[in-house]
RNA sequence: GGGCCGUUAGCUCAGUGGUAGAGCAUCUGACUUUUAAUCAGGUGGUCGCUGGUUCGAUCCCAGCACGGCUCACCA
């Protein structure tokens, strides 16, 4: 991949063209490469293996400076300790027959300090063809300079891997949000806080592992290739398996394989791993991405609540030190306990609707009209509320709240509640004005299960997953259910508004060919 | 998919209807404790692509590509 958009698409005349007119005038990119090419060259011809296979450390840089920094003064002065270190070159000071180079393991950096008179004389030409980006090996004595800082006074100097390319400019960084995201590992060197970003995904993603697992939960994993998409309603990508003449779809969801493994008597089960949606893609929406599901036998949505809340306060403090969240104009406070709303009451305090204007079908459909959604007449009473919280509530919802009330019609695989066979025990908890997870007593009634696919199936099209319905028919547990959506968690927890930011390679459209 | 905005040197950014500038990087030279090193000098651009208007377009217009924001889609 070339990331220079300058080049002309052209025939293979035009092209030849542009080579021989590299050998006069050089273009730009072009002349940088070169140039370390050449001494690339050079290197070889004075003996130096420019991509050695090896070459040990007595620690990483980051390590050695935590360590270094400890020591005062006049013991380094004293007993100047000898090391091996090696990382990438971030920034060359020259001065002569005097030279400083910033070395850097990607977490700190630690200064090499060479000398002329210190070093062999192969040393210091290598040292010369040296560039920024470079790795190399540095063994020396650690000391302070006259203005402080801690260094490495070089005795011996290794080439260990010779960059052909030039690093992105080390003031400003890396600034273009597609580049960023196409070559992720110039955004990971130039920009230090997008490193950080995604270290606090991973500590995210490892601490829900160690809370779950603490409460004796399973992690397992199932199956991403789908013979029938389930457990949730978005469009499903295909794919297809040749021997077996099979079309596959890349899974929506995991939720109705972990049921079936709460059949099989696994109490406590989650699963981290992605799911697939063949949607649009926003700043909340990319079309794989990461979702926790997680099914507690004898648990009901209460439990999850107390758990969820219990769950992410843990992880902020862990992940961000503390239960307030910066989050663009305003902060998110996550103190327990958490709002607790129904879908009608929501829609009710983000809008001038009043309760009437929810009751019978005309008056919801003529609501849904003055809120602009579409396909009015198509779609079921529960359906309408929903879209009338998406376009009141949702956006303003800020602080952690749980939506509870949720019709039935809209929650296939969740139980009615005890007074209300037409609402379900379900929640959907906001923040930051996105949905951030989804949860519900699991429907376990294997023939009621049966009459809501159908009824399903009657509205929106689809395959029944008989084989499901088969496991549900020698018994599940009472059990809750919920999904957490990893990335827009970690969205709240960096501060990012776009999930494009907290995906390492999101999708993106691929560069047309030259 | 719709609307709005953007695309200028490797990177970060200025700028103009008369074919372009800065800082960093790069190259040359000076410099034995610097750290956005400094000083002196130099190289580097079909201003995203294609077409139109114009005597003349990087600039105005249209289409296209890619991106950003937003709306739609998305239990």
């Amino acid at each position: 991949m070339d990331g220079w958009r300058g080049r002309p698409r052209g025939t293979i005349t035009r092209s030849l063209e542009v080579c021989v007119a590299d050998q006069e005038t050089q273009q730009p990119i072009e002349q940088l490469i070169a140039n370390r090419r050449e001494k690339l060259k050079t290197l070889r011809d004075l003996g130096v293996d420019p991509y050695p296979r090896r070459f040990r450390v007595s620690e990483a840089v980051s390590v050695l400076r935590e360590r270094l920094e400890r020591i005062p003064a006049d013991e380094l002065a004293e007993k100047p300790p000898k090391v091996r270190m090696a990382g990438r070159i971030q920034a060359i000071r020259g001065h002569g027959k005097v030279a400083f180079a910033d070395l850097t393991d990607g977490v700190k950096k630690l200064q090499v300090y060479v000398r002329r008179d210190r070093l062999n004389e192969a040393a210091w030409q290598l040292f010369k063809l040296l560039d920024l980006g470079d790795f190399i090996g540095v063994e020396g004595e650690v000391f302070r300079t006259r203005t402080g800082e801690l260094s490495v006074a070089a005795d011996q100097l290794a080439l260990l891997a010779k960059g052909l390319r030039p690093m992105p400019e080390k003031y400003h960084g890396l600034a273009d949000r597609e580049a960023r995201a196409r070559q992720r590992y110039l955004d990971l060197l130039a920009n230090p806080e997008s490193r950080a970003e995604f270290e606090a995904r991973s500590r995210l993603v490892s601490g829900i592992r160690r809370f779950l697992e603490g409460r004796g939960f399973l992690e397992v994993e199932t199956p991403m290739m789908h013979p029938i998409p389930g457990g949730a309603s978005a469009r499903p990508f295909v794919t297809h398996h040749n021997t077996m003449d099979m079309d596959l779809y890349l899974r929506i969801a995991p939720e109705l394989y972990l049921k079936r493994l709460i059949v099989g008597g696994f109490e406590r089960v989650f699963e981290l791993n992605r799911n697939f949606r063949n949607e649009g893609v926003s700043t909340r929406h990319n079309p794989e991405f990461t979702m926790l599901e997680f099914y507690w036998a004898y648990a009901d949505y209460e439990l999850l609540m107390d758990l969820t809340e219990e769950m992410v306060c843990h992880l902020a403090e862990s992940v961000v030190g503390s239960l307030t969240l910066p989050w663009g104009e305003t902060t998110i406070e996550l103190a327990r306990p958490w709002k607790r709303l129904s879908l009608k009451d929501a829609v009710l305090e983000y809008s001038d609707l009043s309760p009437e204007d929810l009751g019978e079908r005309s008056r919801l459909e003529k609501a849904a009209e003055h809120f602009g959604i579409d396909r009015i007449a198509e779609r079921s009473d529960g359906k309408l509320l929903a879209e009338l919280f998406e376009a009141t509530a949702e956006s303003h919802l800020m602080q952690p709240t749980f939506i509870t009330g949720f019709p039935r019609v809209i929650s296939p695989l969740a139980k009615s509640t005890e007074d209300d066979p037409e609402t379900v025990e379900r929640f959907e908890l906001y923040m930051g004005g996105m949905e951030i997870a989804n949860a519900y007593t699991e429907l376990n009634d294997p023939v009621e299960q049966r009459r809501r696919f159908e009824e399903q199936a009657r509205a929106t099209g689809g395959v029944i997953d008989e084989d499901f319905l088969l496991a549900l028919e020698y018994g599940m547990p009472p059990t809750g259910g919920e999904g957490i959506g990893i990335d827009r968690l970690v969205m709240l927890m960096t501060n990012r508004s776009s999930i494009r930011d907290v995906i390492l390679f999101p999708l993106l459209r691929p560069r047309p060919a030259e």
